[in-house]
RNA sequence: GGCCCCGUCGUCUAGUGGCCUAGGACACCGCCCUCUCAAGGCGGUGACACGGAUUCGAAUUCCGUCGGGGCCA
């Protein structure tokens, strides 16, 4: 690699950022910073119609919280500026001049409805509906009539004779027949690129060494090198990544469940995870080697290692690849990311105490083996919150039915109040001589004890529970369990 | 319709002519550990799309078929 890596992703502000564009952007990312270069944004919004600028800030706030930070482009500015497409149709129009100069390029007259109806036409007759190129031979006068006739043109490509190979990092050499191509259109009559056209200009201007983008992309490659040589820049160097399809073989879609990024971080996903599990749909470093901190992933990817098959999203994986973070991350980050679900689901204030905080942290090392996502986490320890215990019917049906429950409690509960220091191991040695005392197995203690301070029959370990409720809460926990116990013997005596 | 890409367990993949009676990971099943649920450990089910050709030998090379996907509008 000689010279300095620039690479680019150059999304288009119809939508949000969705997980296919995010790996395309992952995989620019990582190699820019895999070999120290640059890694550009730009932004793509000449449609005109479809492109908004709250499109632009949803994706650029997931590009964030990927973390997938970029060195020039929108917030950031750099030396190859505007980076909003929008922005530099001077450009575009110069070189259009430049190629109709050169007769590498001319004007057509027909409107899109003339070429629609022809292209129906053909159609009809069992033709293959491509462009005619009838405008490429107009002479001049005929020109004039035309725009005497008040017609804006559209400016077409004159696709040269020939064969164009495009020399793929990912696929090798994928040959393509000239003669297969139309005379494509390269500015409309508005004034506004095509694709095409934009982005050869923008990736020529901006210096780009590599254009790492999806492999719809790959029929437009010959096209777009072909303007390259026709405007006399240098080549990139290119790699098409396969797609990202949904469990049906599709194009990933909205019918496949969340397909935008940020919809996974309300769910629940770590970025990192997120980060990781992109990074493994359609790359592998070993096939051994699973889960990946981001500057593993940096230090490790390389386009070797990235498929040319298209990929199906696995929720299935992607959760697993999460819970590994979580068991990985930080406990006071984590904490910390916890108390939005917390705060929706009521358990704690908006704006949590310094209590609530301190617990969640808390709650998190005893928690944490048992997410799969960080919403999670109200499921499993949603107790630890409450002010009054609420039982699972069947928790209590089948251990607060037994013979001599409330004696256990009872015990368990003075134990308890004795028991000091209030520690995760003192709390057990307590409660395994008691049952040892009781002649029970501790299991028989332990037990009932869950359902008194959880409400539920399964919760994290026991010991580690009460000492993160404290004794105070353990105690009024127990003695409130053992009216439950009372109540629901009366209840079936009635 | 034309052009292009792709085809190894359900899914992501390792594999670049002999190391492959095809390896790993997720999922699934079983066992172990265990205070429950998890986590973890161990084990199991499970794939080279099909047909030809090349070769002493093919998942790996070539051709065809089929299947999936994409682009052209």
């Amino acid at each position: 690699m000689n010279g300095k890596v620039r690479c680019r992703f150059a999304p288009s502000p119809t939508g949000y950022l969705h997980v296919g564009g995010a790996r395309t952007a992952l995989f620019n990312w990582l190699f820019a910073r895999h070999f120290g270069g640059s890694f550009i944004l730009r932004i793509e919004d000449t449609d005109v119609q479809r492109s908004t600028e709250e499109s632009a800030d949803t994706i650029i706030e997931a590009m964030r919280w990927l973390g997938l930070e970029w060195d020039e482009g929108p917030g950031v500015g750099g030396d190859y500026g505007p980076y909003f497409q929008s922005q530099r149709l001077e450009y575009y129009a110069d070189c259009a001049r430049r190629l109709v100069d050169m007769g590498m390029a001319y004007p057509c007259y027909c409107t899109p409805e003339e070429l629609a109806e022809r292209r129906k036409e053909r159609l009809s007759r069992g033709e293959s509906p491509g462009y005619d190129g009838r405008c490429r031979e107009l002479t001049a006068r005929e020109r004039a009539q035309m725009e005497a006739e008040g017609r804006k043109p559209a400016l077409r490509f004159a696709v040269p004779p020939g064969e164009t190979i495009v020399h793929d990092l990912i696929r090798g050499d994928v040959r393509f027949d000239n003669s297969s191509f139309d005379d494509f259109v390269i500015m409309k009559s508005d004034g506004f690129p095509m694709y095409n056209l934009a982005c050869v200009i923008d990736d020529s201007l901006m210096k780009m060494t590599h254009i790492i983008r999806a492999e719809e992309h790959l029929p437009n490659t010959p096209k777009q090198i072909m303007l390259y040589k026709a405007l006399g820049y240098p080549l990139p160097e290119f790699a098409h990544v396969s797609m990202i399809l949904g469990p049906d073989r599709t194009k990933l879609s909205k019918r496949h469940g969340a397909m935008s990024v940020m919809q996974y971080k309300e769910m629940g996903y770590l970025p990192e995870a997120m980060v990781n599990y992109l990074a493994l749909l359609g790359w592998a470093y070993d096939a051994e080697q699973q889960i990946f901190s981001v500057d593993e992933l940096i230090q490790k990817f390389s386009l070797d290692g990235v498929s040319k098959n298209p990929a199906i999203f696995d929720m299935k994986k992607l959760e697993w690849v999460n819970s590994q973070h979580i068991h990985l991350a930080d406990r006071n980050r984590l904490g910390d990311l916890m108390l939005p679900f917390l705060a929706e689901a009521g358990l704690v204030g908006d704006i949590p105490s310094r209590e609530d905080i301190s617990l969640v942290r808390d709650v998190v090392e005893v928690a944490r083996e048992r997410l799969k996502t960080l919403k999670d986490i109200v499921q499993v320890a949603d107790f630890f919150f409450w002010d009054e215990v609420k039982f699972d019917e069947g928790a209590v049906k089948k251990f607060f039915t037994r013979p001599g429950v409330e004696e256990i409690l009872k015990n368990v509960e003075e134990s308890l109040a004795r028991c000091e220091p209030f520690t995760r191991e003192e709390i057990e040695k307590t409660l395994r001589a008691l049952a040892e005392t009781l002649g029970m197995k501790a299991a028989e203690v332990i037990h009932p004890t869950r359902v008194a301070l959880t409400g539920r029959a399964a919760s994290p370990g026991l010991f580690e529970v009460i000492a993160i409720l404290g004794k105070e809460k353990t105690l009024k926990r127990l003695a409130r369990a053992r009216d439950k116990v009372r109540e629901v013997r009366q209840g079936e005596i009635e």
